[in-house]
DNA sequence: GGAAAGCATGTTGTCAGACAAATATGAGTT
DNA sequence: AACTCATATTTGTCTGACAACATGCTTTCC
């Protein structure tokens, strides 16, 4: 039984529980780098659970780089510089502010890389952007979901850049937003109109990154980002 | 001392193993998406190892968010778009290529960062901009250690952004390098004049900042971060 | 015959205890 | 003061057990 002390949500298991209230413990100082904590069993007749469910607790952590264990010795806080994740707050918690500043990152991010697509991407990747406007605009035609090529296309400005790590990043926002993205394209399909000035939009992004033009390219996306964002309803 | 930190080559820990080779076939493909897991008991007997080992390792790809599991029914591979995390390769494999993309990535979002703290920053944050470059300032005259000034500047961008993703983000990213920046500073403190032109190029920013300059303010940061990624080595 | 209730089985969640392995501690010796 | 060694502490791993929940099948009742 965990002691109504640290007011523990039933649903979720045990384990996650204890992550959750250590983590917050780690987050707001309480437990500082280079301190140890105290011994697993301890904890666990502290918290009242059995040492299996504290084990998993620090494993998470552990894991995520927070906590450090020692065989003889004892789990110990290290700092910040050893986190291996960059968390993003839970999604159920996204206010609209938040939602729009994760669209912004994303915008900076895309932009940037577009322009970086220009200047140094290899004429495959170029290529490969060019068949996914192709298929984007067969797609408009036949007023089916163009959502893979889309997909693809945002996927291949981020490969293009030549950077791995911008690219990961970028996949893993697209990734949060990708509920946001298919309602936006799902508004589009029903206001006749949009999908085509979408596809100039895509076209026109693809233009400017083979023409090798970096400004242009930038500019291209950002513009697109911005229409895109409106037409979801984000104040940008 | 220094010998302590990179003396822990400690040998992988069973649940760390088994999540290794699981989060190995998550990637490649082998366990796909919707597709359920061995119960922990045959993967127990698989691997070799007792079920705590394995509910350790499940429970850290678990918070990761690469599993899902459910009492009675099993244990289920999640998609991509249910990743918590966004996970840099480990530091240990970095190599120079990963370190200048990093690094590019970093003056993206920082030049970024500057440029929105120009337009919409608010007098309070651009004021703390403005002690910590009078530290800076301080530092320099005296031949100190401007460590911690400086880093308080760089997050002071960030936070004056008012985009608390962003803010995060380039912490975390600011955290990852921070080993590769203090040799900056250090390196930078043994060539003589180094440090006054650090501290020109910082001043130039903050003005920029100040003055609500968003594009100079980005040109600025741009010109630093190139600047310091020059002194560091980096081919940018 | 069909539907609802109950039972059997499988799976995860949690607990308890045990031992091994590595480390810290302190007393005793040189 | 420094070294040695036995002891205690702590993490790492194993085993077995039971509870909670889900699924499918059987039984029962209309």
């Amino acid at each position: 039984m965990l002691s109504d002390k640290y007011e523990l949500k039933q649903p979720l298991r045990l384990p996650d529980q204890v992550a959750a209230i250590l983590m917050e413990e780690l987050e707001s100082g309480t437990l500082k780098p280079g301190e140890m904590l105290p011994p697993e069993m301890e904890l666990a007749t502290k918290f009242g659970v059995s040492r299996a469910v504290i084990r998993e607790a620090l494993s998470q952590l552990k894991a995520e780089g927070l906590l450090e264990s020692q065989q003889g010795r004892g789990v110990m806080v290290v700092g910040r510089s050893g986190r291996r994740f960059f968390r993003l707050e839970d999604p159920e918690k996204f206010n609209s502010q938040s939602l729009t500043h994760l669209y912004e990152l994303r915008a900076i991010l895309e932009s940037e890389a577009a322009a970086m697509a220009a200047a140094r991407g290899s004429t495959r990747d170029v290529a490969k952007l060019g068949e996914c406007v192709v298929a984007m605009a067969r797609a408009v035609e036949d007023d089916t979901i163009g959502a893979v090529p889309d997909l693809d296309f945002h996927r291949g400005i981020a490969e293009a850049s030549g950077n791995h790590h911008l690219c990961e990043l970028m996949q893993f926002l697209n990734d949060k937003l990708l509920v946001l993205i298919q309602e936006a394209r799902e508004h589009s399909r029903q206001n006749p109109g949009v999908p085509r000035q979408v596809q100039k939009e895509h076209e026109g992004i693809y233009r400017a990154i083979e023409a090798r033009n970096p400004q242009k390219a930038r500019k291209e996306t950002l513009d697109h980002l911005r229409m895109a964002a409106r037409r979801l309803g984000l104040e940008i």
